[in-house]
DNA sequence: GAACAAGTCATCCTTTAGGGTGATTTTGTT
DNA sequence: AACAAAATCACCCTAAAGGATGACTTGTTC
């Protein structure tokens, strides 16, 4: 069963060449006559085998692919925050001053972070004061504004 | 110039088939002769306008077009910053306070902020009293951080 | 012109932030 | 164990920020 499919095309194609052939030899039977005018014959050869070509052709070669490559735009919404590691390495903050900068950044107040923090305010104090000359900065508020520049905190949290 | 180009594929195939006419009207003249195997004439004529056939089949099928959409990534760089109208008009945050608000952001003291804008320290103490109000924060660097959150100021600036 | 909002400035007072210095403890590394 | 960095805390003092209140000017609206 399967054989017979795997030659199907093959079968077919003969079959159409021996049809094609007997049509020949009608021809040739009814034109043996006037064989002073033959053109005739032999342009029906030649359509009818152009035509048998071009059928053939299409049966044969494998059908032309065109590939059109459509780019589709696709949008990302937000480019998350990632920190700095590099430029936090540079300046040498440590994790427990970035702790103390994230919670400025958020607004809460040297005495707030302390008790967050389970730290005295002397302590927050230290901390922020390391940062600002850490940071170049004269004021926390100063300080956030370089640091979301440098990305070690996010634009905007929450 | 675009018309010679229009119609090139015509002319192509136009001449194909007047040179494919020539071979047969010269090998009509070669095997004159020998009318009576003209079988030969036939078989040729029936070979060539096969071959013919499958070149002009190859030519005319159109193409089959496949449309592969292939998907791009683009980031956005940044979405730029619109000023919350809305939210500034229902807190009643005034065009001065706003200024202020902004130059509080970037870090400024209020004495800079004065200096800046060319009006008394208490002036700036008396906006930012009213910001903080008006933004239920306690401290600047909270009504900073609201204020980003509610789009009356960019997330990062500069 | 009365009422109102915005902007300006002042005074008094309290709280918070920040600068400077020194010291102790914890922790990780060699 | 020795060392360095990080984290902790304290004290003193100044500067800045913030709260509360009142006052004056200007421009707009009704």
């Amino acid at each position: 069963m399967k054989r017979l499919k795997r030659y199907r095309e093959l079968i077919t194609y003969s079959a159409a060449m021996a049809i094609l052939l007997l049509l020949v030899r009608w021809l040739e039977f009814k034109f043996v006559l006037l064989q002073n005018q033959y053109d005739i014959y032999i342009g029906l050869i030649a359509v009818l085998f152009l035509l048998f070509g071009i059928w053939l052709a299409g049966k044969l070669t494998e059908p032309k692919i065109n590939t059109v490559v459509v780019e589709k735009e696709i949008r990302i919404p937000e480019s998350e925050f990632v920190l700095n590691e590099k430029e936090l390495a540079e300046r040498k903050i440590s994790k427990r001053e970035l702790e103390v900068l994230t919670l400025m950044a958020q607004g809460m107040s040297n005495k707030e972070i302390a008790e967050k923090l389970f730290v005295s305010l002397n302590t927050v104090k230290t901390h922020s004061a390391n940062l600002f000359e850490k940071l170049e900065a004269k004021r926390r508020t100063q300080a956030i504004e370089t640091a979301k520049k440098l990305h070690l905190l996010p634009g905007t949290l929450g």
